[in-house]
This record gives structure tokens, sequence and C-alpha cells, in this order.
DNA sequence: TATTAGCAATCCCCCCGTATGAGTGCTAAA
DNA sequence: TTTAGCACTCATACGGGGGGATTGCTAATA
């Protein structure tokens, strides 16, 4: 990830020179020529000397000629200064902001959320948008609920962070009666309602030594189906939330061919990849960049990932971003990964700030 | 979306010839001309004979060609004939079967067991495949539950068809305590549960008029809130669920351009057109086939749809197929398409028949 | 009448050569 | 250090000429 070397020194004009470079190539995706570059410039120099600068650029790793009498081209590590240094980032205008600001309204529930704000950032860059599922380490039980099925199985549906219903089946050791399943729901919500539910199961676990008398049927009950409770589910959710996959559909002009976005949708589906890019954003700061192939994964090549955390009271809980060709209009992707990431965090935090509200009624 | 005319009386010779022709093109996608018919068939003709039998199927709509010197090609029409008539069923072997069946065990919930359905039919087939959500005009109440949020705001978590989790937040008129609530979801537990829902508001209303002199506060919370239970919520879920869309980039390749594509991915996104087609299918019996044009779509043009109905419990409840070229191979497709809509319908009223058991303990 | 062989005509596709134009690198002058 | 000039490279577009495949037509054949 990090350079091979670090950027050598470059002087003012070389770098300005990069900069309109790279923005006019992702203007119009033409390799930008000498001629072209001394017309958009403001320096005032000739052909010439600016093919002398370009030579140089190319020389230090910056630039490429895809061949001989074509203009040039950002490599990633061209890509990697300009963003790094060079990009002048747009604010977002107001009225977009507003107009993002109204769709993610906190009254959604969390999928809501999460799925507007991909779209939201699909429809807004036309690339595509990806949020992934905040994750909590700290989860809630707020209420919990047993239903005996057929046979041994037991529907379990969970509350958890106030607003978050979770069900799924466990398979129990022994037919528990409706009764009993009943009796050890009304235990569990009296008792630990409001605890974290990491911690649940050995504190379970406590209680039973503690009040080893009253070890009835009652407490056998409860932690026989509780421990089952938290398994992973094995068709678990996905764990992240995509929109504007046509978008992709752009990548599908000249040379990059149909194949590389056929791989493209296949690791889209996988997901493992995704995921573990994500990730790495989760303990970073603020705006983070994946240029093509720096991401290390060969599909991932003439890609970019733009992605920010985004938190719920001053927590990062997750990760949201665009994915889209490496030539994308990053001075707009940030600003808008950036505000987008802000506004979700908002949202999310008026919603936890429902479980304060709660209590103090 | 019936034929314009009756097909004209095709002799035998003709029939065959056209299945030829349609099986090769589907086969390896290139035109097919008088000579290589001569040698595919066993008829033993000339390719001059050939030739003039391919010029009526022509005049009559059933084949084209692209230019003078190229070979033919089916129409839609010529499709149609194929599907409706000519073309032999491949019976899907064994242990794909077996491997279906495998996948789709019924103790899946029902999201789980429709996207399976969705896997199947997109890696089986190598195309696109889909799934309508299993709609059923009678859902039966098991259990539901009150939790209070702030303000005037309930959780409300429905159980139907005893395994069937559904959960959203509703506005009620005052602020209802958590003993309210809790007496109003007791009291629907032991009144209305297995009732039909879409009957619950009515039974209730007449309840209530009945014992008009019971009309208390619990009453009146019970049916404030029950009634405002049912009404749509506002992020309802997606209709259907789809997989293998990077298979429809097989589309993408010669004069088909990239533009079609985009559409018909924006077609997905949006998905009222979809929707439209599949409902068609819901009233109609065994296997539906839409051939290009006739959908009436012009997206959909050099695209086919093969759907059929599933059902649970005899009673049809959804449909799922597969969409992907015109030009595919439809005997496969077919009984593909086929068996997984009866594993699914099998998968499904097994569920079904949990129901059962549990009123017989 | 149905089938076939023969044949000219059509048209796509591939290849090749050429012209064009954009852009480069080099060199020498300012 | 900058610039102008120039030869050179190379992608692209254009046009013409085979080659190949297939057709429709006509006339002969069974």
């Amino acid at each position: 990830m990090s350079l091979q070397n670090n950027h050598p020194p470059l002087n003012e004009r070389s770098q300005h020179l990069l900069k309109v470079l790279v923005e006019r190539y992702i203007r119009d995706g033409q390799p930008v020529g000498s001629r072209t570059l001394a017309e958009e410039t403001v320096l005032n120099l000739s052909p010439a000397t600016i093919r002398h600068v370009l030579a140089d650029l190319e020389e230090h790793g910056y630039l490429l000629s895809p061949h001989t009498s074509a203009g040039r081209v950002p490599t990633a590590r061209g890509y990697r200064l300009f963003v790094d240094g060079l990009l002048t980032v747009k604010p977002l205008d107001d009225s977009t902001v507003k107009q993002c600001q109204q769709q993610l309204k906190p009254d959604l529930n969390v999928q809501g959320l999460v799925s507007t704000a991909s779209n939201l950032l699909s429809d807004v860059t036309r690339l595509t948008g990806l949020v992934m599922l905040p994750r909590r380490d700290h989860v809630t039980l707020r209420h919990v609920e047993f239903l005996p099925l057929n046979d041994n199985r037991v529907l379990v549906i969970l509350v958890l962070n106030e607003q978050e219903v979770q069900n799924r089946i466990i398979y129990t050791d022994r037919v528990y009666s409706a009764a009993e399943l009943q009796q050890a729901a009304n235990y569990l919500n009296e008792v630990y309602a409001g605890c974290d539910v990491s911690q649940l199961r050995t504190q379970l676990l406590q209680a039973m030594q503690n009040d080893r008398e009253h070890l009835n049927n009652l407490m056998q009950a409860t932690v026989d189906v509780a421990s089952k409770m938290f398994d992973k589910p094995k068709n678990s959710a996905p764990d992240y939330v995509m929109a504007g996959q046509e978008n992709l559909l752009d990548l599908a002009d000249g040379a990059t061919g149909i194949n590389r976005l056929r791989q493209l949708f296949a690791t889209f589906t996988q997901k493992r990849d995704i995921l573990y890019l994500l990730d790495q954003c989760l303990n970073a700061e603020g705006i983070q960049i994946f240029i093509g192939e720096e991401a290390g994964y060969e599909v991932m090549d003439e890609c970019s990932l733009v992605a920010a955390p985004y938190s719920v009271e001053g927590k990062v809980v997750g990760v949201l971003g665009v994915i889209g060709p490496t030539r994308m209009p990053y001075e707009r992707v940030i600003s808008i990964v950036d505000v987008t990431a802000k506004l979700l965090s908002v949202a999310l935090s008026q919603k936890g700030s429902d479980l304060d509200l709660l209590h103090d009624k």
C-alpha cells in the first residue's frame, strides 16, 4: 500500500501541470498532449517546454503514454499524488446537501437508512454506492420472545438497540412447551433488558452458579435456549448494501473490455474482497481512497474506491463509499462521500438518542 | 400477445428444418445457411432444395437474413413456433435435480428459500434467475408484540404464518404506556391468534360494537394500535429476488451493444416492467415463455423470459424464472425452470405443514 | 411436379496500402 | 531555460481488391 519510494521533489510547475493534466483527463478520458496542456494552463509555456516536463513526470512514474504519438495518461501513482495533495475539493452545493438531508430521515429503520444512503451515493455520483451495515460492539438487548414451532425448533425474536428486530430459528435439545418458553422469555426480559448482548451468556451462567439451589427447570430452559440464541445464523444477512451497479457499465468502453467487468460483478457477488477493503477503512480517520492496483486485487485495476467511516455517537460503526473507474471526478465524489457519511452518522445518532429519551420518561 | 395470424399450414419437412435451424443457431449463434443445414439434417436433401424451403419460411416470417450472403436466423415468430411445438424438452439429469433438492431444504426461512432458488436458477442456467416473493391471499396471525419507543411511536412485531416475522414502526394518536401496550398485545394474541390478518380489522371493529359497554381503555388502545398495524410499510421489501445479473453481460457481444444492456439494468432496478410480466404468469398453468419483442417492452428485445408459477398446497403463490438472450437453450432452461418451481413448491408446502403439526400437539 | 446442379450476383469480412493527423523526442537557436 | 523547427512514430480512417459464403434464378433431371 505505501508507495515504493518517497515522492521525489517535484517543483511547483510540474505539480501544477500534473494537476491540470489529471483534471483534463478525468474530464474527457482522452490522453492529454502537450499542445492541449499549453492551451489549458495559465503558465503561458510552449508545448515544447511542457513536453520536457511531461517527459520528467513520465520518468518518475506519474504518467504514461499509451503509445508513441498519443498524449499522456496518469498512472495509479499519478492519481495518488493528485488526490493526496493536488486536488481542490469542491464543496457540495447546498441544494444537493439539502436533498440528501431530506432523504436520510432518522425515522427510517436502520435497513432503510443504509439502503437510502447507498442509493443516494449512487444517484448523486452516478457511480456504484455501497454502505457497510453498522456493526456495534455494544448491542443492547431490549426484548426477547420465544415461539415454539414443531418438534424441537423455536422461533426467537430479538429486539436490539431499541428498534432493530432480528429473528431466527434455533434447535433445542428437547421440546419445550409454550408455557416454559414464555417463562424463560419473561425472565430474560425482566432481568437482562438493557444489558449488553455479548456479555449475556456469561452473565447467565454466573447467575446459574450463584443460585445453584434455585436451579429449576425454568433456569435450565432459559440457559439452554438463550445460549443457542446468539449463534450466528446460517443465512446471515449481507454485510453491505450496494446500489447503482449499472453505472459500472461505463467501464465497459474501450480496451478494458467486457471481461474485466464480468470479473468485477463476480467479485461483488462474492463480496469477500470488497469487505476486506472496507474493513481497512474502519480504523482510518477521514476519507480513504484506494486507487486501482493499489488495492492489490487484480480485478480492481482501473477502479477506485472512495470511502469514509461513519459513526454513531462518536464511535465508528461502519464504512460507506463509492466504487467507480479510476478516472472519476474525485473533487465531487470526495465531498459527496464525506457529506453522506456525516449525514448518515447524524441520522443514526438521532435514532440512538431515542434510547435516552425513553429512559428519561 | 397472441399471434397476428394463425400459423399457416407448414408441412412436416419445413417444420423439421426450422427446428434444426433454430437448434443450430442456438448452439453457436451464427446465421445458418443451406449447406450447413443439408449436412446437419437427416433428410438427405441438396442445399438447393433447402433454399427453397428456407425462402418459404422467410416469406412467412419465421426466418430472416441479416444480409444477402449470410445464412438465416430465426425471428421472434420462428422462436415462438419452435418453443410451442417443435422443441424436445430434455429432462434434467438426476444429479442436477438432486443437487437442487439438497439446496432447497424446507428448514430455511421463506427469504432463504427464495434467494436459494434464485441462485440455483442462475447457476444452473448461467442466465439471470428471478423469483417473485410468495404472496399469500391468506395470512394467519400467530403472535403480535408491541414495544413503546419514544413519543407516540410503537414498534410492532408480527409473526405470520408460523415463521415469518415482520416488524414496523407505527405512529399512534397518543402516547401509550408499556402496560397498556402489553395488555393490547395479550388481548390480540388470545383472541385473534390463528385468524386471517386481512379480516382482523373488521373483526375488531365488530367486537367493539358488540361489547359497547366494555369499551374501556384497553379496547381503545387495541383498536387504535391494531388498525395502524397493517398499513403498508413505506420501505416495503422488494417484490422479487434476482441472481446472476452478471450473466446478462453475455448479451453485450456484437451489435447489441452496451446501451441496450444499460437499459436492461435500469429496467431491473425500476422493476416495474418485470413485475408486470411476472404477474401475467400468475394465472397461467404451466411454463410461460415470452420471446423478445412479444413482451411489448422495447428493452426486452433480444431477451426472453421463461417462467413458471409455484404454489403452496396447491395454490399458486408466486412465479419464478430466468431472463436471458432470446437465443438461449430452451430445452434445458425449460426443464430447469420447471423442476425448480416444483421443488420450491414442495419446500414451501412442507414448511406450511409445520402449522398442522403444531396444531396437532 | 419436386428436386437438383450450375452459375452469376451479392455482400460481409479481412487484408493491405496509403493518407492524415496528433504528438513526441531531439537539436539547435534565442 | 525556453523555444522553434523538424523528423519520426503510431493510431485511425479511408479505399480498393481478393476470398468466402450464401443466395436466387434458371434449366435440366427424375
